[in-house]
DNA sequence: TTGAAAGCGCTACCAG
DNA sequence: CTGGTAGCGCTTTCAA
């Protein structure tokens, strides 16, 4: 390993010049940072962030924990977040918490024992010491929070937003699958559907789900046929599971979006893959990840600053398992 | 940040003590650890990773690089890997290349500037001066090389068993979709198919794809039909391609697998959501990364021992897109 | 404009 | 069995 005494010592300077140069701080002679850089060069230097991180107190790694990047919504925040830390000049450490408390505290660990100049996490959790007690710049992401900034999309707005895209196209019996109880995102779109659906001329039902997990989906689907034959528009917990209700309807020979009308939620890039395609609810994933690590960046750049939340539209992707027009 | 001097100066004892009990190394009297658990707990402290890092020139972190998690595989790959790395306690840093030569070398200066202590990479470039100059324990994940240890599917028994299949189920004219021709395990599976193919009594095309992405599968679908009208058979590069290329067929109004029959490659937990259900050729990715992550650790224990690879069996999932028999 | 040296938090060696 | 201390690679005073 070539350290900065390595450097120093093939300038014929001191150590303390040479970290001059790095960091581009300080009085440098110019011919002395031209000695300093060729050195640099030739000896294919690059410093030890580690021994940098120890000293500042801080390094350039962000700290991002997700629920569970096997699940298509997930990959795509990540992405939007590691892009723009890249632009940044930082890097990250991930984390999947599968939800589970444990494993969440642990990743929070492992992010202050690195170091890490900020965090982001998309968890239900924040109110739990240990996030209280952490004093680094955090931002949430796909979650809210009163007590921290946050970049999510208006989950309410998009449970109407399904809702009253069903009723506007002629569903009558609708069939609104809650997703898990304990993922707040979730229950917001739920009750945003609810909202629309009880004040509207239609009856309607609802499934409880606990899972997201693509070998229950199929699961999920079967037991809303079983349970609901007669619904003729079903609002999906979101993507995975309204594939799966595609699937199967196709398999029951229903006609899609004749008979029966699916939609979607998150619009994840399979879903147009589908046949018919999925109409969905779309939120800007990758975009929103994307703002979060700004938000983060700016806060960890002047972390006094008053905290500011960012609501990211949400917005219907009209395909085909809907009607086109306004049809009884 | 409570340290170690902290713990030290709580319990009465040196730094030094605090260590010994904290590495579990050295002699320590009972009576004193308790000291120093109690003050430990006390004062909730956990050691700081960086200075740890710094002074034993190596982390408990290992670099994970990948083309793009975006892609249904990867995710899986990743947690593999991360679900064993945490089982030995590291955490993992997570790059994606894009399969561009730059990105990767930024992240592995990244890695070893933050003393991974090993590094998991799926890439196409080992031969690079980057990866030779390397003083890591490196693994190949789902790429292969002489000089590394690698876990990978057999792509070329894959392809041949796609073909085959294929074969078997009575197409007579079957289309071949080859992936870009940069990645290797793409190649790979396309040789075997070819090998098969080529011995075979059924006429087959080949058609060129550059890419995996999903907004492009729909277009290699469409391109797929208008060359190829005719074909009752087709080997895509991957589930994706698949999926897209059933909508297209769906929508065109072919019968599968009466008409058509479409097999896949991966095995991504969507393809059982399609429908019909797609058949692939699955790759164990989970239990893939696992191992990497196994085998790297391995080497971290041990660094002479000689490198050993991993072949996992690639394996036939006949869903609905395949006939059940042989009939023609 | 430069260099010497302290110190970031921890581990490991050496004395006692 | 325990403590003192050097040193990991770097940054940043402070003096020169």
């Amino acid at each position: 390993m070539v350290t900065i005494k390595d450097v120093a010592k093939h300038a014929r300077v001191s150590v303390a010049t040479v970290s001059r140069v790095l960091n581009n701080n300080g009085y440098v002679g110019a011919e002395t940072r031209k000695k300093v850089m060729t050195a640099i060069e030739e000896l294919n230097y690059s410093p030890n962030e580690v021994a940098r991180s120890l000293y500042k107190r801080g390094s350039r790694l962000i700290g991002l924990l997700l629920p569970d990047i096997t699940n298509p919504f997930f990959p795509q925040l990540a992405r939007g977040v590691e892009d723009e830390a890249g632009r940044h000049g930082f890097r990250v450490l991930l984390g999947n918490s599968d939800e589970d408390i444990e494993k969440e505290m642990d990743y929070i660990q492992t992010f202050v024992q690195n170091n890490v100049v900020g965090m982001i996490t998309a968890t239900n959790h924040v109110d739990y010491d240990m996030y209280q007690s952490l004093d680094l710049p955090l931002v949430l992401l796909d979650r809210t929070s009163s007590s921290y900034p946050a970049v999510y999309a208006d989950g309410r707005e998009g449970g109407r937003l399904a809702a009253e895209t069903l009723i506007k196209k002629g569903a009558q019996r609708v069939t609104l699958v809650k997703g898990p109880a304990h993922v707040k995102p979730a229950v917001d779109r739920y009750r945003g559907a609810v909202e629309v659906l009880g004040e509207a001329d239609v009856d309607f039902s609802v499934m409880s789900t606990t899972s997201y997990a693509f070998e229950e989906a199929l699961n999920w689907a079967e037991e809303l046929f079983k349970k609901f034959p007669e619904t003729d528009g079903i609002i999906a917990s979101n993507d995975i599971v309204g594939i799966a209700i595609i699937h199967e309807a196709l398999k029951r020979g229903k006609n899609i979006p004749e008979e029966l009308q699916i939609i979607g939620y998150d619009d994840i890039p399979q879903s147009r893959l589908s046949y018919p395609p999925l109409t969905t609810i779309r939120q800007p994933a990758y975009e929103m990840g994307r703002r979060a690590a700004e938000l983060l960046i700016q806060r960890i750049g002047q972390p006094q600053q008053e905290h500011r939340s960012i609501q990211m539209p949400v917005e219907l992707i009209e395909r085909h398992t809907t009607r086109k027009d306004d049809q009884e």
